[in-house]
DNA sequence: CCAGATGA
DNA sequence: TCATCTGG
């Protein structure tokens, strides 16, 4: 008997409804919505070219009720309608899957799931191995031995194993577990409480989920009691998550034989909906269908020749799409492991330099030093993804990379910040449609997980490959797009390329710690948080958690009948900062004990104990990570540690900058930009009264009080100043009075009063902030000085909730991202400054407004004036940018 | 308002 | 995942 091949069963529905949130809102020429359509032929495409199937179906749901929302009238209740847009792609979708050849089913009254459940079935019977895609999870009960299921999206097979690592069960138990926790994108409740985790433990134990039924009574705790109580729901759940697999269908499945596509009918539908790689393809190579195209081949170089070929290929590319493999994804700890290549698309070049298997005819450092030439060439135009990383990787191999042209995530970010991930698979997929090898394909994970080395060359080589060529796809696709805007391809080219070997540098410079100090603060914390303890059980009568929300909830407003200020988002009530304050102020001793342990605990568990941790064995110093294309406004953001929220605002807290500290022989110079957010507000607006409290050099916050209270300038009290400092504040974020209130503790119409009258004196701003949020709504988007575009995406939202967030961003985006693209351009001049000469000084951290560099004692006077008039002098505005700077042994003195 | 880290 | 707290 010959083996029978294969039946391909894609679900439709689930990758309609997918393709129609991730990817971007395509449109024909005549404007029918065609990106689901693009999205999900291109999934079934792929499938084709992988599987080669002769039997298929792309199954969809039938519109209308079926038999569950009999069973359960809340069936799918929570879910929306479909929206217009994705509506109007579904005929042509069906269209375009008709003429591909490939047999269509829509079955009324059942669901997509349900006919692949009984498709699934009469192929076992017939002896044949089943190929289930969809991104729907529930499917994975069919799972067994010959039925396989993938989810294309994130490229994954599910094999009874997989199935059984990733619920936890084997797929003979899934239905039961989606039972037990329940299903919310259908309305189908679950156990309260009870996770995954929780109901893979019951199953196992009991076998089942009668099983689980039967023995109820036996489960302890508040969980115990939510089972208990939701037996009938159980019972209701497990019967809609179960897969009804005796749906009728005409015809068995010989009917699902793939037919020949029809090629009038595809050209005309591809013409059509604008698909012109495809079409070409079409009318290309017409025998060959739909199979050729994005194929990709990559050369895995291992000869001394293969590899002189590829030096001159790359010596007379326009353009280097450009790759490192590495150990590790911590660039101070990163061997190099292979080099990737691509000039154009449908080829790469993987050189493999340190895999355990390896055979190539030259060593390493051969291979190193025939490209060195192209690597470090600045005249030889590079492209990658996330360059700041190859680059300290190249550094620490002895490799100055040079050239560096384009980046991919930059280009993305600088285009649309918001809205996506920057990292090169969201990247493929949302502006290729392409769905990338992930690292944990060929590198396993978890427990499993071996380091790029131990990964078999043919099998990294595809991996690495594709890497470059995605890359340079990308590149060719964004930066026409880019290149066409002339803000943010200037703030691409002029600040964010420029600021990656800065950022490189500064982290693999480091800062230094002095531990002692944490180490002798964490012990007197840890007293002090004893003590607390102590007493707030005392309080309290009875011993509980101090650090958990969910027992002080219990101990303050249920136990001890405090009265509940507000509530969470959730509905529980809250114990936040303010909440506790309130009820400290009241006499409630429980509060106050609370307050201190709560910011204590923070300060030792998040800065005296783990700061020291961050300390790299080889450097001894600190090296944080900037990430460049996180923040929507444009601003850096900090991880692994953050050393952007590094206290500074109570005593005990500032005292943690104690033990970032400068080498003998160097001091910390701190600079920053003082009020740059309302200067720059002063600058975009052109209100003339802030203007001319900046030109007179007036505190700022004072000037504002008095004018907002109607008073001479040096009749202004502490009060007052406080109130006026908070409007400026506010004034930045968007301000609502209901924040303004909560802010001052004061009542709403107050708040709304101080507004008002804030408006009445300074009108320009007022002017400014209606002006910002009516170009936000009209063109999505409003810019920066300096032409980078924020997008407001939910800026047209019909929650009014959402909408407002979106306003208020939008008024903050313009002054907390011109601030950001100036401090940017401030760290590119003073870097270059100091690479450029000898200038004995290393930029060490940035905090949004602040620089810190390391300096040479003896040149502290010449570095201060340098740094300060390179921030200065970073932007002209209508006002002048102040810049403070002080020096010290440590951050806290030189503050 | 924007971020990141922590603990339950 | 949520609540809380740190910074700007």
């Amino acid at each position: 008997m010959t083996k029978k091949s294969r039946l391909c069963l894609v679900d439709g529905s689930s990758y309609l409804y997918r393709a129609f949130h991730a990817l971007p809102s395509l449109t024909s020429g005549d404007g029918q919505p065609t990106g689901a359509i693009f999205g999900v032929a291109n999934m079934v495409r792929r499938m084709l070219e992988h599987y080669e199937p002769d039997y298929v179906a792309v199954v969809f749901d039938a519109p209308g009720k079926t038999f569950r929302h009999e069973t359960y009238a809340e069936y799918k209740a929570t879910r929306p309608p479909m929206p217009d847009e994705l509506r109007s792609q579904l005929e042509p979708l069906h269209e375009l899957i008709d003429a591909m050849g490939l047999p269509r089913l829509v079955i009324e009254g059942v669901e997509a799931d349900d006919v692949i459940a009984t498709l699934t079935r009469q192929a076992r019977e017939a002896g044949r191995p089943v190929l289930i895609s969809s991104g729907d999870k529930d499917l994975a009960q069919l799972v067994a031995d010959g039925v396989v299921l993938e989810d294309t999206m994130q490229d994954k097979q599910y094999d009874p194993g997989l199935v059984e690592e990733k619920f936890g069960v084997g797929p003979e138990l899934v239905a039961d577990l989606l039972a037990l926790t329940g299903d919310s994108s259908d309305n189908i409740p679950g156990v309260e409480k009870v996770g995954p985790k929780t109901a893979a433990k019951w199953l196992k134990q009991y076998g089942n989920l009668d099983g689980v039924i039967e023995h109820a009574d036996e489960i302890g705790g508040k969980v115990g009691d939510n089972l208990r109580g939701g037996l009938e729901q159980l019972k209701l759940s497990r019967e809609l998550v179960e897969l009804e697999d005796s749906v009728e269908l005409e015809g068995g499945l010989e009917a699902l034989k793939r037919g020949e596509p029809d090629r009038e009918r595809m050209i005309a539908l591809l013409k059509r909906f604008g698909f012109s790689t495809w079409l070409k393809q079409y009318t290309d190579d017409a025998g060959d269908s739909a199979a050729s195209g994005d194929e990709l081949v990559v050369e895995t170089v291992t000869t001394k020749r293969q590899l002189d070929a590829l030096v001159e290929a790359l010596q007379s590319a326009d353009l280097i799409a450009f790759d490192t493999e590495t150990t590790s994804l911590e660039p101070l700890d990163a061997d190099l492991v292979g080099f990737s290549f691509a000039v154009e698309a449908g080829k790469a070049w993987y050189v493999p330099l340190a895999h355990a298997d390896q055979d190539n005819e030259f060593s390493a450092d051969e291979a190193i030093e025939a490209l060195r030439g192209i690597i470090e060439d600045d005249d030889r135009p590079k492209v990658g993804q996330h360059l700041k990383y190859d680059l300290n990787v190249l550094e620490r191999a002895g490799i100055a990379l040079g050239g560096i042209e384009h980046d991919t995530m930059l280009e993305s970010y600088t285009y649309h910040s918001s809205g996506t991930r920057h990292d090169m698979d969201s990247l493929a997929t949302r502006y290729l449609g392409r769905q990338t090898t992930s690292y944990e394909t060929v590198a396993g994970k978890g427990k499993k997980q071996v380091t790029f080395d131990q990964v078999p060359v043919a099998t990294a080589a595809e991996y690495a490959g594709e890497d470059a060529e995605v890359t340079l796809a990308l590149h060719q696709h964004l930066w026409p797009k880019l290149e066409k805007l002339e803000g943010p391809s200037r703030v691409y080219r002029e600040l964010e390329i420029p600021l990656i070997p800065v950022l490189a540098r500064m982290e693999r410079t480091g800062v230094a710690l002095d531990v002692d100090v944490l180490a002798a603060q964490s012990a007197e914390i840890e007293k002090r948080l004893d003590e607390l303890v102590e007493a707030a059980h005392a309080a309290a009568g009875q011993a509980f958690n101090l650090g958990s929300p969910k027992q002080l909830q219990e101990i303050l407003f249920e136990q001890l009948g405090l009265p509940v200020k507000r509530k969470t988002p959730k509905g529980q009530p809250s114990t936040a900062e303010d909440v506790l304050q309130e009820l400290a102020v009241e006499g409630h001793e429980l509060p106050n004990l609370i307050l201190e342990h709560r910011g204590l605990a923070k300060l030792k568990n998040t800065y005296t104990d783990r700061l020291p941790e961050r300390i790299h064995p080889r450097t001894g110093r600190v090296h944080t990570h900037y990430h460049q294309a996180v923040a929507a406004t444009g601003r850096l953001s900090s991880t692994d540690p953050n050393l952007q929220n590094i206290p500074i605002r109570t005593p005990e807290g500032r005292r943690i900058r104690k033990a970032f500290v400068a080498p003998p022989g160097t001091v910390l110079l701190a600079a920053d930009y003082s009020q740059i957010e309302l200067r720059i507000m002063a600058h975009l607006s052109g209100d003339e009264r802030l203007l001319a409290a900046f030109a007179e050099g007036e505190d700022i916050h004072q000037a504002t009080a008095a004018e907002v209270f109607g008073l001479e300038i040096d009749a202004v009290d502490d009060n007052q100043r406080r109130a006026a400092k908070a409007i400026n504040f506010g004034l930045m974020y968007g301000m609502s009075a209901w924040g303004l209130s909560r802010q001052l503790e004061l009542p709403r119409n107050e708040a709304q009063e101080y507004i008002d009258r804030y408006f009445d004196r300074y009108t320009g701003v007022r002017d400014f902030m209606q002006e910002t949020r009516e170009r936000a709504r009209k063109q999505g988007y409003v810019e920066t000085l300096f032409g980078r575009r924020l997008w407001a995406d939910e800026i047209r939202s019909r929650n009014n909730q959402r909408r407002q967030a979106a306003e208020r961003a939008a008024i903050n985006a313009p002054m907390q991202g011109t601030a950001a693209d100036i401090i940017k351009r401030a760290m590119i001049d003073v870097d270059a400054w100091i690479q450029s000469g000898d200038v004995p000084a290393k930029l060490v951290m940035q905090v949004h407004d602040e620089l810190i560099l390391e300096v040479d004692e003896g040149a502290l006077e010449s570095v201060r004036e340098g740094v300060v008039d390179r921030m200065q002098h970073a932007a002209e505005l209508k006002v002048e940018l102040l810049v403070e700077a002080n020096s010290g042994p440590d951050w806290e003195t030189a503050h």
